[in-house]
DNA sequence: CGCCAGGGCCATA
DNA sequence: TATGGCCATGGC
């Protein structure tokens, strides 16, 4: 018996087909996305991403000072703060001799309880560097996904943690599942199902009772 | 003009 | 545990 949130997967890679995520150069670029992106747009993240490219080493960006890097990324939104919190992550990678390789030998959980540590690293922000930096199968159990299933009339846990593993409980342990899904939900989310929905031409549309939030 | 976008921290109760 | 204020740009 398939779980309605394997149908839901399914039904979003017949129609979107394979997303091949995360969009970026490198690893390290993706993580840096991570934090850019956090309650912005990709659009306006993008562009700080294009104005960073010529630094885009860990190094090179850690030599930059916090009010340098801010104006770097100033599109994005909460330049800042978002400024201190590449800083905090960059910090912490250093540890590690920015070696990604070796951060991948790490459990996944014990991972993502060092992720959770750097401030400016939320859940969302962990379980997107764990999935698509750190090639940890992971839900990312953002608003998106939320809000998804709650318009298709599914029953959700109220807290991240309880959502994501109540996915996670009835979803194979895969990586590059994980890897599609997240990216499927964000790609439906963008094209159907933002605060105003885009019910006529939903492809989930007769799976979906269409109730607002 | 107001709303929203691939969050997280912190203070408060 | 769960709200609310705060951070801030750019597209529509």
């Amino acid at each position: 018996m398939q779980s309605n949130y394997q149908l839901t997967y399914d039904m979003l890679f017949n129609h979107y087909g394979p997303q091949n995520w995360w969009p970026a150069d490198t690893h390290f670029e993706m993580l840096i996305g991570s934090i850019l992106v956090q309650n912005t747009n990709w659009r306006n993240a993008n562009k700080a991403l294009q104005k960073l490219k010529p630094y885009m080493d860990p190094e090179l960006i850690d030599q930059l000072s916090a009010e340098e890097l801010a104006q770097l990324i100033r599109s994005s939104g909460f330049f800042n703060i978002k400024a201190k919190r590449i800083k905090a992550f960059i910090g912490w990678f250093k540890n590690y001799h920015y070696d990604i390789d070796k951060i991948k030998k790490i459990d996944r959980w014990e991972l993502r309880n060092e992720l959770l540590n750097i401030n400016g690293i939320g859940r969302e922000t962990a379980d997107v560097m764990l999935l698509y930096g750190f090639d940890k199968p992971i839900f990312v159990a953002d608003a998106y996904a939320r809000r998804i299933f709650y318009r298709m009339g599914y029953d959700m846990q109220t807290s991240y943690d309880g959502f994501r593993q109540q996915i996670e409980k009835d979803f194979p342990d895969d990586l590059q599942l994980y890897n599609e899904f997240h990216a499927l939900l964000v790609e439906h989310a963008k094209q159907f199902c933002r605060v105003k929905p885009i019910c006529e031409t939903c492809p989930l549309a007769n799976n979906c009772d269409q109730r607002l939030d």
